[in-house]
RNA sequence: GCGAGAGUGGCGGAACUGGUAGACGCACUGGACUUAGGAUCCAGCCCACUUUGGUGGAUGGGGGUUCGACUCCCCCCUCUCGCACCA
């Protein structure tokens, strides 16, 4: 460079001129193409809050080099973007500024559309959705009454977090110290009733499909498979002594049934009133039950509860045993899961073992532990292994596996028992009282009860003529105009639900709705969705390990088996992105350590921005934010930039080809870029990690750049050099598509980039001619040994017993051992 | 408590199936060019000793397997995330 004025890349300019040509000339819309592959890959839609944020910078970016890469090789890729558009924010957004919800989301969506498009995003945006629009939620209402007529929605009462100064059903998240999030008084417990999707109806195969997303993070499947929780056991009957009603209990190991000296039942069962009346516990068994009930719902997350538990005054018969046992209420057993009721085991069971110490209730031991008989009177705990049958009469000696199956049999052969199967998932309660989500399309008649809104009927459409006004209640259930209507069975006056749908609804199933947003007569065009389904690679946080990817599983299978579509699952392959961290802690508002993307690009432009995003950490991992990282970024591309309009002249008609021939440092030249091209296609095959493909094609700028451009010129062949820095601008396309498209057409080419194909290396330019043969002793390095490739075991052998470090280290002594790993290392023992 | 993952320079991070630990970048130090440099270029940059040629040590700690361990095995420590009384 002989400039003094060092030029730095007008990014401005540059991208806003690419942009523009992306959007107009439609560059990324994707069509179904039967004579490509088809490559899907998306990333979770945005809530449109008002502005993006670092963490849909990095998830965004990573989706586009994904999609830009794929181009590449060839795929005919799916790349679209839209609006998870309804949700609490823009209800307060609205109240604040006296507007309707939809005027404050759409212009936040107008607005970070356009910031995405600032990023040079390549999606085709005429596939962009907002869930909030009746175009999208129609067919999700419709997709709600086949679920009701299939019996997959269901109507229950339940207990829900209710704020009586807002007159309002809060979320669990909203519930903060069991005091309402917005006025602070304490939430009560409330029964309501609520809409239900029956996603235990799919336990089963949603856990068993776990091994078959193989492209999913252990992690993410390990957690969705303990939100299952499944737990195989067995129920049994135990008679009330002296009544006629029996406690029926869930156990995963009726082989310790024989060791059952009480029971312990939850103090909301249905029995415990009846246990204790007429036996003098009343009063007690009424303010325990009182007492924790307070308790359980002013306990916060991380506080455990003492186990606590007072005598009903009743008793139980064990019916293996015969014998009469004592029921407990207890604070730790939980009536929402099993069966309310547990048979207490304290010689197997840690709890019950705790429990029985405290209330020094009798501790049997029925399953002794092989080769080390135990000692129920001096046992410090419970014994829950696995173990061999004692004190157990017809099933004494039996392995404990052996035990439960027998156990269970015998019980269901004399009827008071049987084997079953429960899930900690519950089923999924999607009724919210709040406005600004999708209505829930039914209607209740006096005559004849809930009816589905008919298909001809949907949609039911939000109003747009009201909006939430700050009492905290969604206006829906006071609008007549909204609430009434007709019943479709007989065509009386009837009720509309005012309930509107979780918002999780609408994100689960929104990736197919891409496959065909413009399918304006029904739910899903199948052909197009079967073309395209499943998402080949889904980008999204960690934090939506379970929820939103849970909720997406079920509602594909459900779409499934209503026949809409044919994929089993929604997503092959998943990459949980970490987190963008700043002084070691999550951007947020609150801890005031957010970067705001507009600054960066302003200040840096879009390229920098994602490749600062990209270099800083590999995907999956967190990324900590550092400004002076991206002042590096910025550099390496106005070296690049540099670089190549050094080299301009180059490319003026001379036409490329590398000679067969070459040698010296043209031959390295060649090499490295061929090595580079390996390297930086592992790396996108593989995990995805662009931090060391970006930090492979700095090698190969470094390399480019060791000489001025004359000086190379006199080196290295001009084929070698323009092939060098073609495939700089190849490999770095994907991430920085701006700066590379503009120094494409510098470099001669006519044709757009977008076109483009992913360079090949070629095994022969990227071998090495010489090879650093490692020269150990005794596993230390000594030294190091250049031969040609190639070169047979014993010459390398020979050679490097011969070499003085060898032989000065070897002090005299003869080699007891001389390992040989070809091309790598030679290490010698004495 | 259970489950998953992670501990490598001042920092972010490299290191393929065990084979030169610290690629690449940042920060820092020195130099060049300069009216100036927060631009650019060159050089140095794990620690300790050193006769400046090297030598020794080092991937959370301890042990083991191996000719050879960041990598495999065992024990321990720390951190992050998830579920947390699931019978």
């Amino acid at each position: 460079m002989t400039t003094t004025e060092t030029i730095r890349y007008d990014f401005a300019a540059i991208e806003a001129k690419w942009q523009e040509k992306w959007l107009t000339d439609k560059t990324f819309k994707a069509g179904e193409d039967p004579s490509r592959q088809k490559y899907y890959v998306l990333e979770m839609f945005p809530y449109p809050s008002g502005r993006i944020h670092m963490g849909h910078v990095r998830n965004y970016s990573i989706g586009d080099v994904i999609a830009r890469y794929k181009r590449m090789r060839g795929y005919n890729v799916l790349h679209p973007m839209g609006w998870d558009a309804f949700g609490l924010p823009a209800e307060n957004a609205a109240i604040k500024h006296n507007t309707h919800p939809a005027t404050w989301t759409y212009e936040n969506i107008d607005y970070m559309r356009g910031q995405l498009q600032r990023m040079g995003f390549s999606y085709d945006w005429d596939r962009e959705l907002a869930t909030c629009s009746p175009d999208y939620y129609r067919w999700e209402q419709l997709v709600f009454t086949r679920m009701y007529e299939k019996g997959l929605v269901y109507r229950k009462l339940t207990t829900v977090n209710w704020c009586e100064s807002c007159q309002t059903v809060l979320a669990n998240e909203q519930v903060i110290d069991a005091c309402c999030w917005r006025c602070d008084n304490a939430v009560q417990a409330k029964d309501m009733h609520g809409w239900f999707f029956k996603i235990t109806d799919y336990a089963e195969e949603l856990l068993a499909d776990c091994d078959r997303l193989t492209g999913w993070p252990e992690k993410v499947l390990t957690m969705q498979r303990n939100w299952i929780g499944k737990s195989v056991g067995a129920e049994i009957d135990f008679q009330v002594a002296g009544s006629d009603e029996k406690i029926t209990i869930f156990t995963t190991r009726p082989d310790t049934i024989f060791g059952a000296t009480f029971m312990s039942i939850a103090p909301e069962h249905p029995l415990v009133e009846k246990l204790a009346s007429g036996t003098g516990h009343e009063a007690e068994v009424f303010e325990f039950v009182q007492r924790t009930r307070n308790l359980k719902k002013r306990k916060k997350q991380d506080e455990e509860l003492e186990k606590e538990g007072v005598f009903t005054g009743g008793y139980c018969v064990n019916p293996f045993t015969g014998s009469k046992i004592p029921v407990y209420a207890a604070n730790f057993v939980l009536m929402e899961y099993g069966t309310g009721a547990v048979m207490a085991v304290p010689a197997h069971d840690q709890r019950d073992f705790e429990f029985a110490k405290k209330y020094h209730l009798p501790i049997e031991l029925v399953v002794d532990r092989p080769g080390a008989p135990l000692d129920p009177a001096t046992m410090q705990e419970a014994y829950v292994e696995p173990g061999v049958l004692v004190n157990s009469g017809r099933f004494d000696a039996m392995a404990s596996e052996e035990a439960k199956k027998a156990v269970t049999e015998h019980a269901a052969r004399e009827g008071f028992g049987q084997s079953r199967t429960t899930f900690r998932l519950r089923d999924w309660g999607i009724s919210r009282q709040r406005f600004w989500g999708a209505p829930i399309p039914m209607i209740y008649c006096q005559k004849c009860g809930v009816q589905p809104v008919p298909e001809k009927d949907l949609p039911v459409t939000l109003p747009t003529d009201c909006a939430p006004d700050g009492s905290g209640k969604s206006p829906l259930p006071q609008l007549e105009s909204f609430y009434k209507t007709t019943c479709p069975a007989c065509g009386e006056e009837a009720r509309r639900e005012t309930d509107t749908m979780d918002t999780f609804v609408e994100s689960s199933w929104y990736f197919a709705r891409y496959a065909c947003p413009d399918a304006g007569d029904q739910v899903l065009d199948r052909s197009r969705v079967d073309h395209w389904l499943p998402v080949d690679q889904y980008i999204g946080g960690i934090e939506h390990a379970i929820l939103h990817l849970l909720y997406a599983r079920f509602f594909t299978k459900v779409l499934r088996d209503l026949g809409y579509l044919t994929a089993a699952e929604p997503f092959a392959n998943l990459l949980t992105q970490g987190m963008v961290i700043k002084d070691g802690a999550k951007m947020s508002k609150s801890k005031g350590n957010v970067v705001d993307p507009n600054t960066l690009i302003e200040r840096y432009g879009a390229d920098t921005t994602r490749l600062f995003s990209l270099f800083a950490a590999p995907p999956e991992k967190d990324l900590e934010w550092s400004d002076q990282g991206v002042e590096g970024a910025s550099r390496f591309l106005n070296r690049v930039f540099r670089l190549v309009q050094a080299h301009a002249d180059l490319f003026d008609g001379s036409p490329a080809g590398v000679p067969d021939s070459i040698d010296g440092p043209g031959r390295a030249l060649h090499r490295k870029i061929h090595q580079t091209i390996r390297k930086v296609s592992f790396d996108m095959e593989n995990d995805f990690h662009f931090n060391t493909a970006i930090s492979a094609v700095m090698e190969l700028v470094n390399a480019l750049s060791s000489a001025t451009a004359e000086e190379a010129r006199e080196q290295v062949e001009p084929a070698v050099l323009r092939e060098g820095i073609e495939a700089v601008l190849l490999l770095l396309y994907p991430m920085v598509p701006h700066i590379v498209a503009e120094l494409w057409t510098v470099t001669g080419h006519r044709q757009s980039l977008d076109g483009a194909v992913w360079p090949e290396f070629d095994p022969e330019a990227a071998r090495e001619d010489e090879i650093t043969i490692v020269l150990q002793v005794n596993g230390k390095l000594r030294g190091r040994l250049q031969v040609a490739a190639g070169t047979g075991e014993e010459e390398v052998k020979k050679l490097a017993l011969a070499d003085e470090n060898v032989v000065r280290f070897m002090e005299g002594k003869t080699a007891r051992k001389v390992i040989v790993v070809p091309n790598k290392l030679v290490n010698v023992v004495v």
